[in-house]
RNA sequence: GCGGGUGUGGCGGAACGGUAGACGCAGCGGACUCAAAAUCCGCCGAAAGCAAUUUCAUGUCGGUUCGAGUCCGACCACCCGCACCA
């Protein structure tokens, strides 16, 4: 159980219950309805990320890593609800204001926690190659997230002063056609010139309150300040440029800074067009006359010839980038690196319900991690959400500790670790599950990798790469032995409903709702009026979830499970819809009677020979054994169901069928099949139906080795070929499986709607595809 | 802006380049019943025809092929991811 997180919190402050209270009550019930559907779950092996057996370890890999150096301290930007005095994500600023408290939303600086994650950056993005059984799409999120690309990084000189700003740049060859620097808002520099500048600190403030919301992205419009600062020009040393603050420029990507290159870089050109700033080509397009090529808007991004640029002149861009590059290095100013767009993982919040990090800062010794034989470090119980902020901060004694090293008065860290961690290893932990260290060797060297994992595409990027990363760092300090914890990945889509509001605007779930006939919906009990909201995916805030315990209630598991592979491919997104749960009612009953119907039918010998109607039985039994199993493995379960449609369709054609020597062993065969295919869907219906026909055997079918086809009965007795004349069918005919083409042509030539096509015509051509299509191509 | 995906009956969806619409849901007609439920049988893309059958049809337009829902190109619509990433 994946348990520590916001939501807890979240009911701790509007109900009042302790987050723990209102988490176990919740894993409570979820177990219950894990159970009802008979999910096949080892229940030995489950566990809760919040409990202190579970957390212990993490902190304990924690301060392993810690002492492998993958755990840095630095300072970062965060988004800070003043009101609620506390850190949100990203998704909780909504339009620049507290998603809880509406309260504008400030960044500020706070010192956090990160975990080396760009360290395996390279690796990170090569192994996906090898990962064949992961979605394409997945691979490629990842790919992009981890974004690499190529420059380099350079140091102008401040005019007048020595100090130096630094850049990054794909584009070194564009060097020539600077005609300004830019600075991020958040810049040191940027902090420099607010202090002695009241205008630009104006700005600054200004920036750092819209952020970089998404109302800004999408206006699109960039803002900039004019410091007065100038730097010099690397290769042209007595030419200048202006140092501006611009609020496109990010401080979190390269070095929060950048030449500007208006002529090709359209960000660059919007800039310079809008403060009236340089545009100087420096790529001339191929073809292009030097003389009069010149740029108006839209920067020039394409390949071409340098111009303009000294030494750089006359070399393509890829060439000219090199020998900037070279020329840099040996001014010393500068050289060519590669760039993530991947940061590290920063992983302190500022939270009550979460593993608790295992620091202690103390005044002397600073940072100390707790020693391995004090873990774990517990939440306390007797928190408090009476006040905006952490309770652990607020907690009278918690923080209140002895350092482990010094033995004078300290302070536990109060952050606790953003909840991604806790799902980034429990797969290993689910190897050795009671084990006294985070995992055994020998466990997890015999399960992991996971052969199969499955998740929805919304884990596609953040939960896949921590726990690739985790597992690296894992094995980097000795604890399992893969790269990778996942060898195949499915994603599942997800689950989409209808969202209903109430007349006074509240979420309401989809069982309070009722529809009417003429389309409008209505409050079930109070009979007020429902505002009918669009398909999304199903979300516990905006209660348009499914419990799937009414249709288990009304119908059974053994349909609810069948009901919802029936539908839908599992890898794409559905509509909810119960619409077809009777039908799926019906069938259960229906597989029930067609055993009910070989009571008194003894199991005997295997006949010698069977009859025509026996022969199609075990043909279709055989068939759906080779296509069910097939279907089973492409994760195809709409399609398995469909094929155990047939078979049921085909029992009971049997059951028609004129009484003949072997028909019913026949039938027992089948019936049994279908049971047997049908058991990963419909457990406890297959065991049931297993028994009746063999009482006396003392095995459950879950025990039992999945069916295997017998390749003879794959052979059909006769094959149905289409005919076509000029690839329109006409006909089609009945021959014996593979047989010869000379007798198919003929047949089908003899059918009397094909023949009445081809009169008068030439036949130019006979294709005939054995055991499927003949297709006749004619002139005239 | 960049990257990826999807588009097939009333609905969910099947379909190694080879009979488009398997299978289910809904619907219609019938049997059984005093009646209902349950069950069973038949029909069920569109148009024409008494029928055999014919024509059209997998978002649009083109191409490759004996043959295209499937492969290629362009476009349209919708969905998803990332996004002032230098």
């Amino acid at each position: 159980w994946d348990a520590f997180g916001l939501p807890a919190e979240n009911a701790a402050r509007e109900r009042r219950v302790h987050p723990a209270k209102w988490t176990y009550e919740n894993i409570a019930n979820m177990r219950v309805e894990l159970q009802r559907m008979g999910l096949s779950l080892e229940w030995e092996r489950e566990f809760a990320t919040c409990q202190p057996e579970y957390y212990r370890h993490q902190q304990k890999l924690f301060l392993d890593f810690l002492k492998a150096g993958l755990v840095e301290r630095k300072e970062s930007w965060v988004n800070w609800d003043p009101v609620d005095g506390t850190v949100l994500a990203n998704e909780q600023v909504i339009d620049g204001k507290g998603w809880r408290s509406g309260a504008p939303v400030e960044k500020k600086q706070l010192s956090q926690r990160f975990l080396s994650i760009t360290k395996y950056a390279q690796e990170l993005l090569d192994a996906p190659d090898k990962l064949d059984r992961w979605p394409e799409r997945v691979r490629l999120m990842q790919a992009n997230w981890i974004g690499r690309s190529e420059g380099a990084r350079l140091a102008f000189s401040l005019d007048g002063s020595d100090e130096t700003v630094e850049v990054y740049t794909t584009r070194p060859d564009t060097l020539f056609g600077m005609s300004f620097l830019a600075i991020a808002p958040e810049h040191p520099l940027a902090a420099a010139v607010s202090a002695r500048d009241p205008a630009a600190e104006r700005f600054v403030a200004e920036c750092c309150s819209r952020g970089t919301s998404e109302a800004t992205i999408e206006t699109g419009e960039k803002l900039g300040y004019d410091t007065g600062l100038r730097v010099k020009h690397p290769f042209i040393p007595d030419v200048t440029y202006p140092v501006w603050i611009a609020n496109f420029v990010l401080m979190e990507y390269g070095t929060g800074a950048i030449f500007g290159c208006p002529g090709h870089d359209q960000r660059d050109m919007d800039f310079a067009r809008k403060y009236g700033l340089d545009v100087t080509p420096v790529v001339l397009p191929p073809g292009a006359d030097p003389a009069t090529f010149s740029l108006a808007k839209e920067a020039y991004v394409g390949p071409g010839t340098i111009f303009n640029s000294g030494f750089l002149d006359g070399l393509e861009v890829d060439a000219a980038k090199r020998a900037a590059i070279e020329k840099l290095e040996k001014l010393g100013v500068g050289q060519g690196i590669v760039n993530w767009r991947l940061r590290d993982w920063g992983v302190s919040r500022q939270r009550y319900w979460g593993c608790p990090i295992p620091v202690i800062h103390c005044d002397a010794c600073g940072v100390v991690p707790v020693p391995d034989d004090q873990l774990p470090v517990r939440l306390p119980d007797d928190v408090t959400f009476d006040r905006p902020g952490n309770p652990l901060d607020h907690h009278p004694t918690w923080k209140h500790v002895d350092c482990p090293a010094c033995g004078k008065p300290a302070r536990r860290e109060t952050d606790t670790f953003d909840t991604f961690v806790d799902s980034s290893w429990y797969f290993a932990r689910f190897c050795s599950p009671t084990a006294g260290v985070p995992m055994t060797k020998a466990a997890v060297d015999h399960w992991m990798p996971v052969d199969q994992y499955i998740g929805g595409i919304e884990h596609a990027i953040l939960h896949l790469l921590y726990s690739r990363f985790f597992t690296r760092a894992m094995k980097d300090i000795g604890h399992v032995s893969v790269n990778e914890p996942f060898a195949g990945l499915f994603t599942q889509g997800m689950v989409n409903h209808e969202s209903y509001r109430g007349a006074d605007n509240r979420w309401l779930y989809p069982e309070e709702v009722e529809k009417r006939t003429d389309g409008s919906a209505a409050h079930r009990e109070t009979g007020e009026p429902v505002t009918v909201g669009s398909v999304e995916a199903m979300s516990k805030s905006k209660r348009n979830t499914i419990d799937p315990g009414a249709i288990i209630a009304r119908y059974g598991a053994d349909t609810a499970r069948w009901f919802i592979l029936s539908d839908n491919p599992p890898d794409r997104d559905m509509e909810w819809t119960e619409s077809g749960a009777a039908g799926a009612f019906r069938f259960t009953q229906r597989v029930f009677r067609l055993a009910e119907a070989l009571d008194g039918v003894r199991a005997e010998m295997m006949p010698d020979a069977f009859g025509s109607a026996g022969r199609t039985l075990r043909r279709a039994t055989h068939r759906c054994i080779a296509a069910v199993t097939e279907a089973l493995e492409g994760f195809a379960f709409n399609v398995a169901v469909a094929r155990l449609y047939e078979l049921a369709n085909a029992i009971t054609d049997a059951e028609r069928a004129a009484p003949e020597p072997g028909l019913a062993w026949a039938r027992r065969e089948a019936v049994e099949t279908l049971a047997r295919l049908g058991s990963p869907m419909m457990p406890h219906l297959a065991e049931e139906v297993y028994a009746r026909l063999f009482p006396d055997n003392g095995h459950l079918v879950a025990e039992l080795a999945w069916p295997e086809a017998e390749p003879a009965l794959l052979v059909a007795e006769s094959v149905t070929i289409a005919v076509q004349v000029m690839g329109k069918l006409r006909a089609t005919i009945e021959v014996a499986p593979n047989a010869p083409e000379d007798i198919v042509l003929a047949e089908a030539m003899a059918d009397p709607n094909v023949a009445k096509a081809l009169e008068g015509k030439r036949v130019v051509k006979r294709v005939h595809v054995p055991n499927r299509i003949v297709n006749f191509v004619v002139a005239g």
